[in-house]
This record gives C-alpha cells, sequence and structure tokens, in this order.
DNA sequence: TGTCTATATATAGACAGGCTATGTATTTTG
DNA sequence: CAAAATACATAGCCTGTCTATATATAGACA
C-alpha cells in the first residue's frame, strides 16, 4: 500500500530531474548524476541503477541527450551525456507542468 | 514522451487526494470528488472514473476507507465514503511524504 | 420520438516507468 | 584477501492510470 509510494511520486519526474542537472552540470554521467541528485537532496533521493541507466538510455533514444564514451586509460570508461537543444525544450516545459501541478496540488489541500 | 506526463505525476497522489478530500468532506461519494477536485484546482484536475472508482475501490478494501449504498428512490443509488482510523493515519503519514518529496525537488532545482 | 448531456458507477485490458536482481569489470580500502 | 566503491547494463516484475465500454436514470432540445 504504501511501501513504493516514494517510486509512485517518482514517476515521471525522474526525466525531469536528469534532463535538468545534465544541462546544469553541462556533462556528466550517469554514476556522478546519482551521487549529485543526492548529495542535493541531502540523502532523500536515492536513485537506483535500474532507473537511471535505462532512463538515460531512452532519453538519448529519443533525442533528448547525446551520449559518448570515454576512455579513461586502464580505467573503467564512462558515458558523458549532454542535453540537445530538442532536450532543452522538454526540460523547460517539463520543469513547467512540474510547478502547475505542485501548485494544483496545493489548491486541493488549501495552501494559499 | 510527453503526452501522458501528467499521468505520471499523478500516480500515487490520487490515493492521498481522495483520502485528503473524503476526510475533509466527512462523508462523499466518486462522482461529487472528481467535479470536487476539478472545481478547487480551476480545472487543472479532471479525474478519468477508470482512475478514481479502482482507487476507491482499493482503499476500502485495505481498510481506509468506509463505503456505504444509500438508494435514492427512483433515482441511481451512490456509494458513499467516509475516512476510517487507519485511513487518517496513512493520510497523514501520505501527506508528510508529498511535502518531504517536493522539498526534495527543490533542493535539486536549487529553489530557496 | 429520438438524441444528447449530465449524473453515477463499474471493469477489462493496455501501457509504461521504477525496482529487484543479477551480471561484468576495475580500483581502493580495511 | 575480502569488501566496498566506482561504473555500466538489462530482463522481468509490479502496479497505478487510462481507454474503452457498459449499465441506468433524468432532463433538455428538436
Amino acid at each position: 500500500m504504501e511501501n513504493s509510494y516514494r517510486a509512485d511520486l517518482l514517476r515521471g519526474n525522474t526525466d525531469l530531474m536528469l534532463l535538468f542537472l545534465i544541462d546544469q552540470m553541462k556533462e556528466t554521467y550517469g554514476y556522478e548524476i546519482i551521487k549529485e541528485i543526492e548529495r542535493r537532496s541531502k540523502g532523500y533521493f536515492r536513485f537506483k541503477e535500474g532507473t537511471v541507466y535505462p532512463a538515460l538510455h531512452k532519453l538519448e533514444r529519443n533525442g533528448l541527450l547525446k551520449g559518448e564514451w570515454k576512455k579513461r586509460r586502464g580505467e573503467q570508461e564512462r558515458r558523458y551525456y549532454s542535453i540537445t537543444e530538442r532536450g532543452r525544450e522538454v526540460l523547460l516545459r517539463k520543469l513547467g507542468m512540474w510547478e502547475d501541478f505542485s501548485r494544483a496540488v496545493g489548491l486541493i489541500f488549501g495552501n494559499a
């Protein structure tokens, strides 16, 4: 009933947060995004790999992100992502929709 | 990609809003809840029957709501719901979790 | 008379995103 | 030398929302 409430709340907002961070950080990679979101949210968000990597793949597949493998001598390579023009458009739209949504929820609860 | 973003945002919050309204209105029924949520949110939320009725059934099945058929001479009967003790506990918990969640999202976006 | 809208509820099946679990590989820490 | 951290990947499960359809009545409108 409530165990996975956070997973439900997350739904949809994962894309928004990924796009937001990648836009702001210019270029970053999956693992770093997970840590950065945890850091910024003071430990509230602890994204699962099974959530983030498939989401990044989908965003790239849809042309909202551009990914690039970067070899690092000896170490495991990373896939760095940057946002595309189309990605930035979607980001702005989603940001607005999140604001509208949370404002509407506030109206239900009677928050001035 | 974005068509059903609102449906995603809604996920999880439907229960919260239903419990909140039923608690506040003491006793109400599905159709009225749909209209009241639309009214309060100034048209933002337009809950679908296929969302609300199954959700009410689940909440009752789990003991968070108590439902009761009320016949009205000649007219179609309504199923009136009221919140249970357990429902009120879950409501308070979910309300807090929604606040935590939206605050955490704000942290990601750098909102003071 | 027939059709449409509003009121009021119900449900089967589709859809899709997040999670669990598991796997690979390397480096660092204890 | 084992464990933890870094870094990525994916198959399959779970579940809430939506679409579509169904039933039933009342009132409007033509």
